[in-house]
DNA sequence: TTTTATAATGATAACGATTATCAATATAAA
DNA sequence: TTTATATTGATAATCGTTATCATTATAAAA
């Protein structure tokens, strides 16, 4: 059973890229997060465990894990990209509060279906989308 | 008839925000232009007219022409934000293509209705979307 | 028509997240 | 081992957008 570890080494291999400790430490700090991290976090978390490491070796890794689908990166609202794993996790889109930032997460099996059909009828070959509905979450509308 | 300068008179009156011969001309500029259009070629046409025009006035302006509901912004691919006007124009969301940059407009109005019910169902009060289909377009395919 | 308070302007410096550069080092295949 | 080349960390550069600020323009009031 194939772990992220493994898939991505692999990826590696294919590129004919390297597997290095950095690499394997980024994608480690970056599992131990749940749902939506930013770099700042990321990169706070390493400098803890190892202060040499760079911040420019975790923006090159985390492009290669995103190219090896492995993550995902949002560009939501402040201009700050977050990222979020994909593997093992059910694809969904985003209700975002545009008050205190928090996300909710949401699936519509006929908004894709609709999507794809949209992409039909103009010869359109879907690669990826993105779905975010703006709005006042139920705790500050209160 | 209200037109657009009507409106964007009647805004910056209520805001206790002035009428002044650069808003009107950026303005003027902006409805010239069909669809999509970049800073870039605002910028362009307005110094044709008048190069004393400085850029700064541009964003500003465009900033009060998206406040009050003239225009919408989109932050689509290259981090060059795109602007559309919204009067008198029809909403819509956009299919991109990824390697031309081409964008096709279209409507779907059960998407728009399942996007209101979920968000009914988390109690979240929308307020605006973004739904972008990213792929290959027909012409790029062949 | 003045006066007056304050909003707007243009030039340009600053911002800030991300990328590019580059010399030194590490990886992995041969 | 050797060797070709990918990777690293430090840091400079990028670039669209904002902030700053002294000067000027607007419009309401007098
Ligand atoms: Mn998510
Ligand atoms: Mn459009
Ligand atoms: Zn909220
Ligand atoms: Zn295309």
């Amino acid at each position: 059973m194939l772990n992220e570890f493994d898939i991505f080494k692999d990826f590696l291999h294919q590129q004919k890229l390297r597997w290095t400790p950095q690499r394997k430490m980024i994608l480690d700090v970056f599992l131990s997060f749940d749902g939506h991290v930013q770099i700042e976090s990321l990169h706070e978390k390493m400098q803890a465990q190892d202060p040499s490491l760079g911040i420019a070796t975790l923006y090159r890794t985390l492009k290669l894990l995103v190219d090896c689908g492995l993550v995902e990166a949002h560009s939501f609202q402040n201009g700050r990209k977050t990222y979020e794993r994909t593997f093992h996790v059910r694809h969904h889109d985003h209700l975002i509060c545009t008050r205190c930032e928090t996300t909710i997460e949401f699936e519509h099996p006929l908004i894709e279906k609709y999507q794809l059909e949209i992409c039909e009828q103009y010869g359109f070959s879907l690669k990826s989308h993105k779905m975010e509905l703006l709005g006042i979450c139920r705790n500050c509308r209160k």
